[in-house]
DNA sequence: ACGGCTGTCGAGAGCGCTCTCACCTCCCCG
DNA sequence: CGGGGAGGTGAGAGCGCTCTCGACAGCCGT
């Protein structure tokens, strides 16, 4: 069944090329304080045999893993299968993958596999983590200062227990925010109303605050609470109509909830932009593309930001990683966002 | 900087309750031919130090690393950003939980990622793995075998280098067809187009046939090559309509092929589904439902295709992770598809 | 010409675990 | 009542690697 193809060791490297293990090890670590002839007999001999270094065997010394977890806390069926995450791990991959690091992926759902989570962290598997934690009440944050591993949070991390040099990256969602609303101003629109996205995500609230920023003196039945899905953007629209039937624009808190929003503009007669400006936030390109019309949103650069993320981490666990370009290290950085004209606004 | 904080070893449980290395080494793994108040012993004495095994330690001898690899190779960001294989991740990474095996994740682009990938398989870090190779001329199954690891594939693979027995997971996609097809035969159509998917892949291959199976006969200028994107759709359903003005029906080999089919329908004033039904495949939410009309479709189970690849390879690894359910092992095992009808047909 | 210094290399001691094997009980059967 | 066997336990040998430390060369300055 299995093939007990014994792989060559080190001593087996260091036989060939008439050395020592201890050179060998040099060699495959770099090469400093040896001298040229000998690095090159080694180099030959871990070519000739087809030498990998046994991982395991090494870690096991160096206490270091080149390995990093990646922890997406709650992926519901909906907000998993967008193309966030898929885009923010390609991001992160591309990072690991240029200083030899390997990505490890945990998936959670539920209490249980928190604290499975939690488990794996502090077990000492991995050199650090890279923590998706949507939700405010989510009590993995805990969990995982716990396990006493250096971590970078995606998004803004909203618990309260006083933890508050998390280091993290984010999306300017309140900057975004701001833009949106102020394109839809510059096109001359008063009226403007705002369907939030679910208000237990840091992301929905700092969008909420943006559109405040701006529209500080708005009728505040122009604001509607959703939750970042079509269906919450079709109910809120619903709402906003029957309340204010003189809105004359709308900055949904993501596309998709602008999506469901158009459809009961449509069905409701009235023309998009003409009579309702509608912008959007992601930029999530299935979905912006798709719409009738097109729709006007706010862009953020979901893979930089995973890079990014990827790259502080590996910063934190060893500064030789750092880029000559990295800036000083400040808790949390905030990308820009950028708005993206199509036909809906 | 980094908290020494040297966690407790075998030796130190072993101290603490009294016994030998070995028993508790015994204990912690399943406890087998160790009696009852020993093992109550060695459990408290975990509990109280808070003993967690030191895995690298573990897999240096054991040589196995309860981890697993799955290989995406080649995300693009169009394809890799749709829900496909965030769903996919999330069965296997369920599955692989289950029974306690970690998930590397390896994402690739261009033939370096590829040489990459093989060296770390070959490397001996996991003890299986699960590839996702879309493209027809893909090198890397060919690596991956070199590399001697145990592997299932996603998707059938499509290669032609005599690899006939490697396991794969797929969904029925010619059924599927067949099934789509069928459906617009029943309802009363007889000029039934086809835009296929990007030919190098197999499932574009698979549903173009699973047309033919139906529509034998047809004329040959119905069927028109696409490339699952929103763009092709629109494309070739300009060139469908150019050709045959009295088709009555398309099938699409995806939704987003649909999708961009039914704008130009729309554009060319056609209604659908009265004057040409539109079937999709895939069921992918986030357009499926966004499209005006709903587009009706042939649904996969995403998430199951991931969770049956993890229970393949486990039960390769080692047959004790077979479940009882679980039938003869047979080289590709295709799961069915169902037909989801909304309002496009 | 000599003591020290820098630079190269090898010997050897583990890292924390599993696993074989020998030992020691204790029980059962003749 | 003794011998054999089964079952429970511990001692010890590594798994493949890194890293410290000592040995030894070649070079400098005085």
């Amino acid at each position: 069944m299995t093939e007990a193809v014994t792989r060559p060791t080190l001593e087996a490297v260091a036989a060939r090329a008439g050395v020592s293990r201890a050179t060998v090890s040099r060699v495959v670590n770099g090469g400093d304080g040896v001298r040229e002839p000998l690095v090159e007999r080694v180099r030959r001999a871990v070519e000739e045999l087809g030498y990998v270094p046994n991982q395991a065997a090494r870690s096991l010394v160096t206490r270091r893993h080149d390995a990093v977890a990646v922890v997406i806390a709650e992926p519901e069926t909906r907000v998993f299968a967008d193309p966030f995450f898929a885009l923010q791990l390609r991001g992160i991959s591309k990072e690991l993958t240029a200083h030899d690091n390997q990505l490890v992926l945990l998936l959670t759902e539920g209490r249980d596999d928190h604290a499975r989570v939690g488990r794996y962290l502090a077990g000492g598997h991995v050199d650090g983590a890279l923590v998706f934690s949507l939700h405010l009440d989510d009590a993995l944050p805990g969990l995982i200062r716990g396990a006493g591993v250096p971590t970078v949070f995606g998004g803004r991390p909203g618990w309260s227990d006083g933890t508050p040099r998390a280091v993290y990256v984010d999306s300017d969602n309140r900057g975004g925010a701001r833009a949106a609303v102020r394109h839809l101003v510059g096109l001359g629109r008063t009226r403007i109303a705002h369907i939030t996205g679910a208000l237990d995500q840091t992301s929905a609230v700092d969008r909420r605050d943006g559109f405040r920023d701006v529209m500080a003196e708005a009728d505040p039945r122009l604001v509607v609470e959703g939750d970042f899905t079509p269906a919450g953007g079709e109910r809120a629209m619903r709402e906003l109509l029957d309340r204010c039937p003189d809105l004359d624009a709308v900055f949904a808190a993501n596309d998709l909830t602008a999506a469901g929003a158009l459809r009961v503009l449509r069905e409701r007669g009235r023309r998009v932009p003409d009579d309702v400006a509608v912008i959007g936030f992601d930029d999530m390109l299935p979905v912006a593309e798709q719409t009738d019309p097109p729709l006007t949103t706010i862009r953020q650069d979901i893979e930089e930001m995973g890079r990014l993320m990827a790259r502080l981490l590996l910063r934190r666990l060893d500064p030789r990683n750092a880029d000559d370009t990295d800036a000083a290290p400040s808790p949390g950085v905030v990308l820009p966002t950028t708005l993206v004209r199509r036909a809906s606004a």
